[in-house]
DNA sequence: TTGAATATACCGGTAAACGTAGTATGTTGA
DNA sequence: TCAACATACTACGTTTACCGGTATATTCAA
C-alpha cells in the first residue's frame, strides 16, 4: 500500500465522506504533504472498492453536483492497520542503523 | 520510495555490501517480510546507483565470482531518513483515528 | 553429473500513482 | 462583469517502481 492510499483509509475513519472531503482530510492529515489529484484520488476509491476496503455509503445530489459518500469497511480498518504496522517494524528497523530522528516538532 | 527500495538502503548503513548479501541483510532487517528477488534487487540496484543514492564501492573477484560492492552516498542517507521521517508522519497521523497499536512483541 | 548455493543480467508485465483535460455549477473579487 | 477559484466527478494516457521468470556462470557436495 502506498501512501495515498493510506491516508485515504484513514480519513475515513473519522465517517463516512465523498471524494472531494477525503483530498482535504488527506492534506491535513498529512501535514500538507499528500495533495490528490484527480486521478489518483478517484482511481484509488474505484479499486479500495473493487477490493473491499471501502463502500458506497450513500449519494446525495446538493447544488446539482453528484456526491459520493464512501464508508470504510472492516476488511479496510484491518488493512489500514496492518500497513500502520508494517510501517512501525520498518521505522524500529532503521533506529540502530540511523539513529534517533529528529524531532517532527509537531506541536 | 517502496519498502524493497527503504531497506536496501538501511542495509547499506552498516558497512558496503554486494547484491547477495544485501538481499539476505534486507531479509533479517525486514523480519522476514521483505524477500527480493533478483529482479527487484538489481533492478533497485541499478535505479539508485544512476540516481547517486550508492555507488560503486570496488569490485572483487572471489571463486570465479564476480562481486560488486555498492556502499551508499550522502544523498542515499539523507534520503533514508527522509524517509524514515515520512513514516513516522504518517504513525503519528494514525495515533488519533486508530488507537495504539497493538505491540510488534519483537522481543 | 546432477543439483544446490552463490551471484548477476535481461526482459516483459503490472499496479498504483500521476497528469491533464473535460463537464458542471456556485461564489468571490478586482 | 467576468475571470478566477472552489466544488465534484469522469476519463484517459503516461510513468515509476517493483515483480516474475529465465538465462548465465562457477563452486562444491552427493
Amino acid at each position: 500500500m502506498r501512501e495515498p492510499t493510506y491516508f485515504i483509509l484513514l480519513a475515513l475513519h473519522r465517517h463516512p465522506m465523498h471524494g472531494y472531503a477525503i483530498a482535504s482530510q488527506v492534506e491535513e492529515l498529512s501535514d500538507n504533504r499528500v495533495k490528490l489529484t484527480a486521478g489518483t484520488l478517484y482511481g484509488a476509491l474505484d479499486r479500495l472498492e473493487k477490493e473491499g476496503h471501502i463502500e458506497v455509503d450513500r449519494e446525495e445530489e446538493v447544488k446539482g453536483r453528484r456526491r459520493r459518500y464512501y464508508r470504510i469497511t472492516e476488511q479496510g480498518e484491518h488493512a489500514t492497520q496492518a500497513e500502520a504496522l508494517r510501517m512501525r517494524q520498518a521505522l524500529d528497523a532503521a533506529t540502530p542503523l540511523l539513529g534517533p530522528l529528529p524531532n517532527s516538532t509537531v506541536a
